[in-house]
DNA sequence: TCATTAAATGAATGGAATTAATTTAATGAA
DNA sequence: TTCATTAAATTAATTCCATTCATTTAATGA
């Protein structure tokens, strides 16, 4: 009973990171130790570390989980969405959304928890040397997909004068702290009774303004000028900070 | 040595909420233990259950705090703004990013760390008659505080057909995600060398891109009429979510 | 003056991560 | 085949913290 026979071994490895991804995005990952997936698995805790080094690993493993689903269920929307540039845009803002305000606590684990970002600078300190990494690889990816429907864009004459990196991760951002403050209950809903409901058509509110904006930026400037004498910053000011 | 004389007694309650806030902030929540407040008080860890009912409760207190302190960051930014609106918009957000990333770990618990928010949420269960309380005042009164600004840019022309409130939720998404992302090391730099300056010009340039939205949404539509025929989505829509 | 209440303390308690010591299985060379 | 070595678990510590308990001393008011 203490090292088992190779006919009844089980694939720790692989049953801990499913029992973690599964019991992290039920609960958070506050309320699910070692010993639940331990438990899940059909082990004892300190097994698990010869497979992880420790807490913060099996939740980066769920973290670069997370990010592969998060990238399907974008690209998904894109291929739904057919050629038109914006209509692509809007749809995968909505689909962010909606994967964000489905799965909380993956969500939360992917973008808000300290434990797989420790980790994850953990392995980028020790790994200096520059050998890449499916993670970064899929967040990246997360990102250039984005910036591909930006780009579509500004040859569609929209946004036109802005770098479409910056745009990028400006729309991210939006969308990203939209669904980020509707987790927490913050929002310009009634904080005492957060209905999901509620703070789910805030957030897609959000992604509306943010393609309005778009929609408005077209006219002004389809020559690719900036538009003049507004007062206003400039699209891409050096911008020396107060 | 167990119950100090009227004459040497301290003012644990408000001793610790410093402590807190200074350690927290200098360590971030995860590296300071009750004993370590305690040990800068001048008291011992138990004594701190007499004034709040357990951790959550002190870090709610900074996490009060610390949108305190937003407040008055971005009232002073506004001030310094004088009466151009979009000036005004423009340097509130510079003083919202140069807040959260001059506090990474103080605006981590503010937004990202769950203990707080679910002592928030325990006192909204508690107290569900209606009593208003300091911090939701605090917070929601710097979402109107933005939606001031937006009001006034409308006033002056910009962001016309969108709806106040959302387009102030919005603008706050923008930001936040642009932080909360930049804190993260995510975004359009390098990953592997964070560097804060390159992370904070990204977050920068989420602002500028912003100013460079709302200046284009001028012209479009001064008389207030939507731009149509542009196959995109238009300011309210409805939104039947995919 | 003394019973009661208030404000601390030091000593448990208990949960969770991690490490140590130990046991049993597999493996590969003699 | 046998046996030394390595691998893979286990159970039993250990450690760190938050929180609770029992106890002690001070204040307070009848």
């Amino acid at each position: 009973m203490v090292r088992p026979r190779n006919d009844e071994r089980i694939d720790i490895r692989s049953r801990a990171v499913e029992a973690a991804a599964r019991l992290f995005v039920e609960r958070g990952t506050e309320r699910v130790t070692l010993q639940d997936i331990a438990a899940d698995v059909g082990c004892r805790a300190p097994a698990l570390y010869r497979y992880f080094p420790n807490k913060e690993a099996l939740l980066l493993e769920v973290h670069d989980e997370g990010f592969r689903r998060l990238y399907a269920f974008k690209a998904d929307a894109g291929r739904a969405a057919g050629g038109d540039a914006v209509a692509r845009l809007r749809l995968g803002g909505l689909a962010y959304i909606r994967f964000a305000l489905e799965n909380p606590n993956l969500y939360e684990l992917m973008f808000n928890d300290r434990g797989p970002h420790r980790r994850l600078e953990e392995l980028r300190a020790s790994r200096s040397e520059g050998a890449a990494d499916g993670t970064e690889d899929m967040a990246q990816r997360c990102l250039r997909f984005l910036e591909t429907s930006i780009r579509d864009c500004q040859a569609a004459g929209y946004l036109q004068g802005l770098d479409t990196e910056t745009a990028a991760f400006t729309f991210w951002s939006a969308v990203h702290g939209a669904a980020s403050l509707a987790l927490r209950g913050r929002g310009p809903f009634d904080v005492s009774r957060v209905d999901a409901t509620v703070a789910q058509r805030a957030v897609v509110q959000t992604v509306e303004t943010m393609m309005a904006l778009v929609a408005a930026s077209r006219r002004t400037n389809t020559d690719g000028t900036a538009p003049a004498g507004d007062g206003a910053a400039r699209p891409a000011a050096p911008a020396g900070d107060p």
